[in-house]
RNA sequence: GGGAGCUUAGCUCAGUCGGUUCAGAGCAUCUGCCUUACAAGCAGGGGGUCGGGGGUUCGAAUCCCUCAGCUCCCA
């Protein structure tokens, strides 16, 4: 009959039978390509995971939500491009690097920067396509042929051009500022990447005495940090603290130095932490930075960039020791000394690298800066504006907080894999420096001011750019804008034609961590060179946590290893347990029952297809009643929830969307609609077959974005002449919504709660389905037919011919008889006694309402109108009620 | 320390404008069924003082105050 039919279906639902030939179809026939044409766009750009990375919970997370979005959109029509791509995360990547070159008995130190980065890019060759590979078992739809790295040549241009311009600008600067210093890895950390253990972590609080240079006694201060006494240049109380009054401006001898410094007032100082007193060491830490600013305090700094002391401490026995080392010492000398009067345990927040772990330092350091003031501002009225939506919007508050409280960006990074930075000093006087987009122009540049400077008087700055400061351009560079950026003219020559055409993008799903790092600064940079945010929609998935409510970490070893999880629950059954369980913006509690949800989804889909497929059309097949009743109401019942998924689709209630097609699939074509057209064998009417694969169809292409490889699958089976793309169901279009009558639904599910009370009936009675039954009633039950059919019923007469031994049942405003072995009387009287008091307790309810003056007089007459109408309907229902227990009474005496 | 948010069934969550007995969904649980598409299934049932207390209102899961607990962000 038609193409594939002849291959006969599988009996099981087996995923791991067809899901890698299903993605090579669509890879082979360029089902993912976008290229720009007459159609309107919708571009996600994949938040390009860290190279280093393998796949987690958190990528399939964030990746089955794209893909259900694009491949919707492209049935809808629209010409959608989902752009795939991986950042070369250089902490991360050169830590990894780092220890692999350990592993193999190899220091960095020993290495030349080019030798390194061979390695580096050795690495990233051979392992940084992993997780792509990963997402194509997902079923990712990208388009690969667009696949971008951010170290790629193209995009390493575009960074450093930025970089160029923005200096240019005058918003990139370099200055000695106190910064985050990871001892292990020997670089800047921006403050986001500084992690605080709660509640803190345990520490130490040293009492050490400060003696008078007048010998006439000694100040106590207290500090967590004894091995940075050597860099203090002064002792500050709070002016408002009286204990002190006498002390400000005295002199003190700073213990292990001998250094006689000034004892200074300042309101930074708490007084009711330690002592009140505070030993001030502005290169070891931020506030003393500040306070010695405003005191014009020097600056003593005592810290080698590996963390050991270094000559300036003037501390023989410390120098060289590395700080934790140095610190015991310290102590031990403290000790010795007499200067230490007490030690007290305390709770400590403690600053680690999110990268080594290592504690942070502060510290003082030439690094560049990215000024943050003129481009928060646009960024900020852009969400503001609601030109970006955030979903949910509960995060624009904290977006706000973040842009008005901006502090400029520390964008270097004392590391080799990245994007070095493209500032050249002369050799004899780095104090002078040119930016320029290679060495050529830096040394025109030194030219113009002094010919006589040759490229050895030259070198580049060793440090490279902040990974961030490279993929907050991701939404422009992927479509290669900055190729077409003239430094000079400070705007594009021409915007190419794919940037022209999918910027700006449609959406951006991500993870709420990154919504400052990343999300923040693309709409800046987008604000800044496109003039326009980079997206319009901004979806942020939860945090997947395990049942407990732990984050999900390879560390903690509590995360179920994807790839292993689609080999078990196929990789539909894992989408839908991603989606089923991840309302936007609400973190996760992921569990695996969920992946079997989604696993037993995929088989009743599979099942019920079979059933239809199991039919063969025989012209003298009857056309039953209940076949008709159930189209009809099936059709509704579509429509309706195709508008429940357009809306829910809008909003980004994806795990609503999800849970609306699988009960029309479930609850209503399998449960209901099927079981009502079923013919006893299997041959089935022309009629409702053509329909029961039209619906059948258009559930496939429905399901399809959710669960993309069963039902692409099962369209091969479909005969030729429902399919609505004759190859691939992912390229057919999405169902269009027609009208629906919301009283049909209603009458339905009257009659559905009938059928429930039939159902009941039977289980009470013991009386199996096979088993007909009869019934006897008058009232005009909508959808009588199916009624019939759901409940094996089969014969239906009115109520005056019931046989005397017959059950009533009351459903809503319908009774029915059912003839019964008389047995049961007292039960029945007990069941209308309930029924009767419920109904009691609701009129008693109504009237109470009506009685209440000020709600007559001030509620709106329609309600109150309501009210009156429930009042009289409670009423008719308890006379019937009263009716059929004096009858029962009666009948049992 | 400053800011934001959350608390509804055993679990995960909906609940729009305060208004139907509106207290809901899925899962889990319990009961009965291997009824020739599906036990990865079918049919049915139970389960909640909407975190506590107070207030506004004819009427509060919904608005206000307060207390408790949890989470996140910033310092």
């Amino acid at each position: 009959m038609e193409g594939n039919a002849a291959e006969i279906l599988p009996e099981k639902w087996a995923p791991e039978t067809f899901e890698e030939e299903i993605y090579q179809r669509w890879v082979n026939d360029g089902c993912f390509r976008s290229v720009p044409d007459e159609r309107q766009p919708y571009v996600i750009l994949m938040p390009p995971p860290n190279v280093t990375g393998v796949l987690h919970m958190g990528h399939m997370l964030n990746n089955t939500i794209q893909d259900v979005l694009i491949r919707r959109a492209r049935m809808l029509g629209y010409n959608a491009c989902w752009v795939p791509g991986t950042d070369h995360a250089s902490i991360a990547t050169e830590a990894r690097v780092v220890r692999m070159l350990r592993e193999k008995g190899i220091q960095k130190t020993d290495l030349s920067r080019d030798e390194f980065l061979q390695y580096a890019w050795d690495w990233k060759n051979k392992y940084g396509g992993i997780i792509l590979e990963q997402l194509k078992k997902l079923g990712a739809s990208c388009d690969w042929e667009r696949t971008r790295f951010t170290m790629d040549e193209g995009y390493y241009r575009a960074v450093i051009r930025v970089f160029v311009d923005l200096y240019r600008k005058g918003y990139i600067y370099r200055g000695k500022r106190m910064i985050n210093w990871d001892c292990e890895a020997r670089t800047a950390l921006s403050n986001e990447e500084v992690i605080y253990h709660e509640p803190g972590e345990e520490s130490t609080l040293y009492y050490v005495r400060y003696p008078l240079a007048d010998g006439s006694g000694y100040l106590r201060v207290a500090t967590q940090r004894p091995e940075t006494i050597p860099g203090d240049v002064a002792v500050a109380v709070n002016p408002q603290d009286s204990r002190y009054v006498e002390l400000m401006g005295k002199k003190v001898v700073v213990p292990l130095v001998h250094r006689v410094v000034e004892v200074i007032a300042d309101s930074y100082v708490d007084p009711d932490f330690g002592t009140g007193c505070l030993k001030v060491t502005p290169a070891h830490d931020v506030n003393d930075y500040e306070i010695g600013l405003r005191h014009g305090l020097p600056i003593i700094d005592i810290l080698n960039e590996d963390g050991t002391l270094n000559e300036a401490c003037g501390v023989k026995e410390l120098i060289g020791l590395d700080r934790f080392e140095a610190r015991k010492k310290a102590v031990e000398m403290l000790r010795e000394a007499g200067l230490l009067e007490k030690e007290e345990k305390v709770l400590s927040r403690i600053g680690r690298s999110e990268r080594t772990g290592s504690v942070v330092e502060p510290r003082l350091s030439e690094q560049w800066f990215l000024r943050m003031d003129k481009l928060a501002g646009p960024a900020l009225q852009a969400v503001e504006s609601g030109e970006v939506k955030l979903h949910p919007s509960k995060f624009v508050n904290t977006y706000r907080h973040w842009m008005e409280n901006v502090r400029d960006w520390c964008i270097s990074r004392q590391l080799w894999w990245g994007h070095r930075i493209p500032a050249w000093y002369l050799k004899n006087d780095r104090s002078r420096w040119q930016v320029a987009e290679n060495a050529e122009e830096a040394l025109a540049l030194f030219r113009a001011q002094n010919p006589g400077i040759s490229s050895d008087d030259i070198e580049q700055d060793p440090d490279v750019l902040d990974t961030w400061a490279s993929s907050w351009l991701w939404p422009i560079a992927v479509f290669e804008g900055f190729d077409y950026y003239d430094l000079a003219q400070k705007r594009f020559n021409t915007i190419p034609r794919d940037l022209q055409y999918y910027y700006p993008t449609t959406v951006l799903v991500t993870a709420p961590e990154i919504l400052f790092f990343w999300v923040a600064r693309m709409i800046m940079a987008g604000c800044e060179y496109m003039k326009q945010a980079p997206f319009k929609d901004v979806y942020l998935t939860g945090i997947v946590r395990d049942k407990l409510g732990r984050k999900m970490s390879k560390s903690l070893g509590n995360s179920p290893e994807p790839l292993d999880l689609m080999a078990r629950y196929g990789a539909d059954g894992v989408r839908m347990g991603m989606l089923l369980c991840s309302p936007a913006g609400n973190d996760l509690l992921f569990d695996e029952s969920l992946c079997q949800q989604g696993r037993n989804f995929c088989n009743k889909l599979w099942n019920a297809f079979r059933l239809v497929k199991s039919w063969t059309a025989h012209p003298e097949a009857l056309r039953s009643e209940a076949a008709k009743e159930a189209e009809i109401w099936f059709g509704h019942c579509l429509n309706n929830t195709l508008h429940q998924l357009r809306q829910q689709f809008d909003q980004y209630r994806l795990n609503e969307a999800l849970m609306s097609v699988y009960r029309l699939m479930w609850d209503h074509f399998c449960s209901v609609y099927l079981e009502a057209i079923k013919p006893t064998g299997r041959i089935q009417n022309p009629q409702t077959l053509h329909q029961a694969w039209c619906f059948m169809e258009i559930l496939l292409r429905l399901a399809h974005p959710f669960v993309p490889f069963t039902t692409e699958k099962l369209y091969e089976y479909v005969p030729a002449e429902y399919k609505h793309h004759p190859k691939h169901l992912m390229l057919a279009p999405w169902p269009e919504a027609g009208t629906y009558d919301e009283n049909v639904l209603h009458q339905f599910d009257s009659m559905l709660e009938v059928a429930a009370a039939l159902r009941q009936f039977r289980t009470e009675q013991k009386i199996p389905f096979r088993q007909a039954l009869q019934v006897f009633s008058d009232s005009d039950i909508p959808f009588r037919a199916c009624l019939m059919k759901l409940c094996n019923v089969q014969q239906w007469a009115p109520a005056d011919q019931r046989p005397d031994s017959s059950r009533p049942l009351v459903v809503g405003v319908f009774q029915l008889y059912v003839p019964v072995e008389r047995n049961a009387h007292s039960a029945e009287a007990l069941k209308l006694r309930e029924e009767l008091e419920y109904v009691k307790g609701f009129l008693e309810l109504v009237n109470k309402k009506l009685s209440n003056e000020r709600f007559v007089a001030n509620a709106p007459p329609d309600l109150v109108e309501r009210e009156r109408k429930k009042k009289a309907d409670a009423e008719a229902r308890i006379r019937v009620l009263e009716d059929l227990l004096r009858r029962e009474l009666s009948s049992s005496l």
